[in-house]
DNA sequence: ATATGACCAGAAAAACAAAATTGGTCATGA
DNA sequence: TCATGACCAATTTTGTTTTTCTGGTCATAT
């Protein structure tokens, strides 16, 4: 019997380093290790990548757009789903679903390990989060308070989303109310903080769309080969 | 000539180890540095902590003390500083402002070095930020909205003192809007979202008295002997 | 009485060599 | 044509020894 699955060869592959990278992290992570992961030899990785940065690289690229997939899932499932705070909610927890997203947002070493060395790892991040032009597109949709500064809220809310990934080396999770509380009261106060409530809703998700769109063709300009 | 600044002595030790510690971390900086920036004999310091970790122990106190105490002279030096947002801001100030707090908060290794591992740091953080309780209160003065959960919120706002104590791994200062615009944005959308304006301001400078009195107290008991 | 700094045992760091592992290649077999 | 895994140079890890350093003490000087 033929291997017919050869055709999805490098998704199996990348989740095999998905999965060990985020365990063990870049450095500990092998070659061999994934390729005994994925059920393939270790030569065959490089018929995919030229070398372990250029798999990561990859890796990075997917689980981006994976991480925009699922957002846009999320909030597109959501009738309320246009305003910024319903946004923002989701964009965290798309966030904590997938842990690679997250390593990289916190630039957590153990996991990136020496890749963040040679590469600069700020590359990745600076396209991440609600930046200031989508604030001010939300402004202009009439579903965010004009009265704010476009760059300083986009600067918060990057506060909050580092702040939920990192807290829980202080609060650890047992000691920490549940998600749903936590996120009740976020959409809240934030609810009432930041948004109004007469825009439309629909404009909010186009503007989401166009930005993933954007997060999206950046990559593909990185990496014009594809996965 | 007899020296007669002897009376001092321990508050130039702390002063010299605070600004050692913060700087090299809590393991490269050796006691005879510590004696050497303060102008004693290594000895000398002994005649005051029995061991290293007893004067680090005295260390950390003392900055809470005088973290407490800064947090309370902005508070009550703001007319409008009853307020959890004002309040709030206040705190982040303050902490901002205290490297020694900072590191404990965040549990940074880098400063706090071995110690991390032989006391329970988290001994010190607990009795940080605003807690439920406090909450509880500001919403009986009616300074904060009833309908949100008193628990939930002390934790969003941890989150967020996190955040903002190590977002700069991730943005840079040089790129982040300036400290005064970021706050106009974070008091704007927290006065909005959790503040009530009705309130007596008064009755929640008198409630953050009391909290400074208890994490004071707290210290006094951990301490009996003093400095 | 009080403060000092030489002194010491134990811990940490540096230096070095030996052994194991790793990223990447490629002759070989399916 | 495609995939494999033995193979290799280079790096990393491990083990060992030597040296330096550090927390803490205490006889001595002031």
């Amino acid at each position: 019997m033929v291997r017919k699955n050869a055709v999805n060869r490098p998704e199996r592959i990348l989740d095999a380093a998905a999965s060990l990278i985020t365990r063990l992290g870049f450095d500990k992570t092998t070659i061999a290790d994934i390729a005994l992961e994925a059920g393939v030899a270790k030569g065959a990785v490089y018929l995919h990548w030229s070398s372990k940065e250029a798999l990561f690289d990859a890796l990075v690229t997917r689980e981006m757009r994976r991480l925009m997939a699922d957002l846009l899932a999320r909030v597109e499932a959501d009738p309320r789903g246009g305003s910024l705070t319903r946004m923002y909610a989701h964009s965290l927890q798309a966030l904590q679903a997938n842990p690679l997203m997250r390593a990289l947002y916190t630039q957590d070493s153990r996991v990136l390990g020496k890749f963040i060395h040679q590469q600069d790892p700020r590359r990745y991040v600076e396209r991440f989060g609600f930046g200031k032009d989508f604030i001010i597109y939300m402004q202009a949709a009439g579903l965010v308070r004009k009265d704010l500064n476009p760059e300083s809220l986009a600067y918060l809310l990057s506060v909050i989303a580092y702040g939920f990934t990192g807290i829980e080396s202080v609060i650890p999770a047992a000691e920490a109310p549940s998600l749903e509380q936590v996120e009740e009261v976020l959409e809240a106060v934030l609810g009432r903080g930041m948004t109004l409530e007469d825009g439309d809703s629909e404009a909010g998700k186009q503007a989401l769309r166009l930005a993933v769109d954007v997060v999206n063709r950046q990559y593909d300009a990185v990496h014009p080969d594809g996965a």
